[in-house]
DNA sequence: CGCCAGTCCTGACAGC
DNA sequence: TGCTGTCAGGACTGGC
């Protein structure tokens, strides 16, 4: 499930390879990506014969930035998006190809077709700008992240998961970030002190700073874009841990379902 | 307007 | 062995 450290390991990791390149072909499969098909006339426009001239991430997404446009793509649930040689054999549920020089091609693979691949040219999309706080940039301070957990009743947990509110996290680094900062999931936003707001704010920055110097968490589909496995998945304090003993004290992880999502956290060192 | 439940989608896996 | 049912969750939609 790419989170942030998982989009940002396939953006460095494409970064060199796609830079400076020139897409010289293209194909699109006849499936549909669950959100939209990929429109074939504005892949035309924004992407063949064009230079690539940027690879940005904000949140979850990727920004390709090309002569003629761009691509807005996200990786969904199980979204791959990696440079093969011309010859590797196509996958099931391959949905583009831009085809480079030198016999190379970047694919998008997503089996179960919650991600995004959208052509543009102009302006770039809507959803690039309507996203909340990066937590890993410096204006990441407490008073923000705390200004951004007021604004809502919700439980913590789901408020971190609003796209609109903090950029980036999902399922599992939340679990992670909470219990690093020993905050209990259920507790509501607005009833985060500033004292549990700062330890929340460096929780979540070490959670995915960690989760990028291990290359990201490969549970099921996971691969960056060169097609290698992150390491991250050893290093999970609670996510994925349900009734094995907690890392500090020993106590059971527990799980409960919120917003229809498991939530992992332990009862002893995550008071309400 | 904010919140929440429901929805989509496929592969992996458990159980019979 | 082969079938069926369940589960995983990001982001959107519709109802209240």
């Amino acid at each position: 499930m790419p989170e942030l450290p998982e989009v940002e390991t396939v953006r460095r990791s494409l970064e060199p390879l796609v830079v400076r390149e020139t897409i010289v072909g293209i194909w699109r499969s006849p499936l549909a990506l669950r959100r939209e098909k990929p429109d074939p006339r504005l892949l035309k426009k924004a992407l063949e014969g064009a230079r690539v001239d940027a690879i940005d991430r904000a949140g979850k997404y990727l920004l390709m930035r090309t002569s003629q446009g761009g691509a807005l793509i996200h990786l969904g649930m199980s979204g791959q998006l990696t440079v093969e040689k011309r010859e590797t054999p196509l996958r099931p549920h391959t949905h583009v190809r831009l085809s480079l020089r030198g016999g190379r091609e970047l694919r998008y693979v997503d089996p179960r077709r919650f991600g995004l691949f959208r052509p543009f040219v102009g302006e770039v999309p809507a959803e690039w700008n309507a996203l909340g706080l990066d937590p890993l940039a410096d204006a990441f301070t407490t008073e923000k992240l705390r200004e951004a957990l007021k604004r809502t009743t919700r439980a913590v947990k789901l408020a971190l998961l609003d796209q609109e509110l903090i950029a980036g996290l999902g399922n599992i680094y939340v679990s992670e970030a909470l219990f690093l900062a020993g905050v209990h999931p259920a507790l509501p936003g607005t009833k985060i002190s500033t004292e549990k707001a700062a330890k929340l704010r460096d929780a979540i920055v070490k959670v995915l700073r960690q989760g990028i110097a291990n290359r990201g968490t490969s549970l099921n589909d996971y691969v960056d874009g060169e097609g290698l496995s992150g390491n991250n998945q050893a290093f999970l304090n609670v996510y994925g841990r349900e009734g094995e003993p907690c890392v500090t004290c020993g106590a059971r992880v527990k799980m409960s379902v919120m917003g229809a999502r498991s939530t992992f956290f332990c009862v002893k060192c995550q008071r309400r």
